[in-house]
DNA sequence: AAAACGCACAACCGCGAAGGC
DNA sequence: CGCCTTCGCGGTTGTGCGTTT
């Protein structure tokens, strides 16, 4: 086990310390992360302890298998939102951004033909990445406003939980966006507003059977 | 049987955002 | 308004384990 200049330990958590964090957040709760090691009495860095217990020690964190439907709304979200694994993760219960990072890197990205060397080089060159048609909204908050998230039928609303924060920034989003910065309001922009989100959430029932067959003979997901 | 290789995932690092003073 | 601290996120690396040779 490593220890960084300062004498702070590193590497895999043992069950001694998941127990000491689990026994200090149950005792204090979540949040104030810089005074958790110290109440805790662990050896680590504020950030090792949150991340520990965010992606391992929460409650109702799922482990295993990805199933269809959640390999299908990672799809679409990433699709919707780029990598922003966070947001994606909490459309997915019991999956963290972690997860779902490690998810696609190791299977999806494959999948989409960015394997080997290639997927190195894409990784390393993330710059690129962000010149392709990917939107990636920023955090927004509409103060008093409505914002209308479609639904998917059969599915929960994909979106109620999408953080929304303020800022003034121009984006590449809000220029693609048909119904800029509030609710549509006549029925024209109404159906605009629609197709817009229809076409971002599009994904072929091809594409998605091609991705399944392609994961699972990889071997993550045995239980569709 | 053991060394080499590849994959999956746990963990770390760096940076930007947010908030307090 | 600027500085400082803390938080949270995405990218990247490290490590362990299974598979192949």
């Amino acid at each position: 086990m490593q220890k960084n200049p300062r004498g702070v330990r590193k590497g895999t958590w043992t069950k001694e310390e998941d127990i000491l964090l689990m026994e200090c957040i149950d005792k204090y709760g979540e949040g104030k992360w810089h005074q958790v090691p110290l109440k805790a009495g662990l050896n680590r860095c504020r950030k090792s302890c949150r991340l520990r217990w965010l992606n391992y020690l929460r409650p109702n964190i799922k482990r295993g298998c990805f199933s269809k439907d959640e390999v299908d709304l990672i799809v679409r979200l990433h699709k919707l939102l780029g990598n922003k694994w966070s947001l994606i993760a909490g459309r997915i219960p019991g999956r963290t951004a972690n997860d779902v990072k490690n998810f696609w890197n190791t299977h999806v990205g494959k999948n989409l033909g960015v394997d080997g060397e290639r997927r190195k080089k894409n990784v390393m060159n993330t710059k690129n990445s962000k010149e392709t048609n990917i939107i990636r909204p920023r955090a927004r908050t509409f103060n008093g406003l409505h914002v209308t998230w479609p639904r998917e039928h059969g599915k929960n609303d994909a979106f109620s939980n999408v953080r929304i924060t303020s800022t003034t920034e121009n984006l590449d989003y809000e220029k693609q966006k048909p119904f800029h910065n509030n609710v549509a309001s006549t029925p024209e922009e109404v159906d605009e507003s629609i197709r817009w989100w229809s076409n971002l959430l599009e994904t072929t029932e091809d594409e998605l059977e091609n991705l399944f067959e392609d994961v699972q003979q990889t071997g993550k997901m045995s239980e569709w």
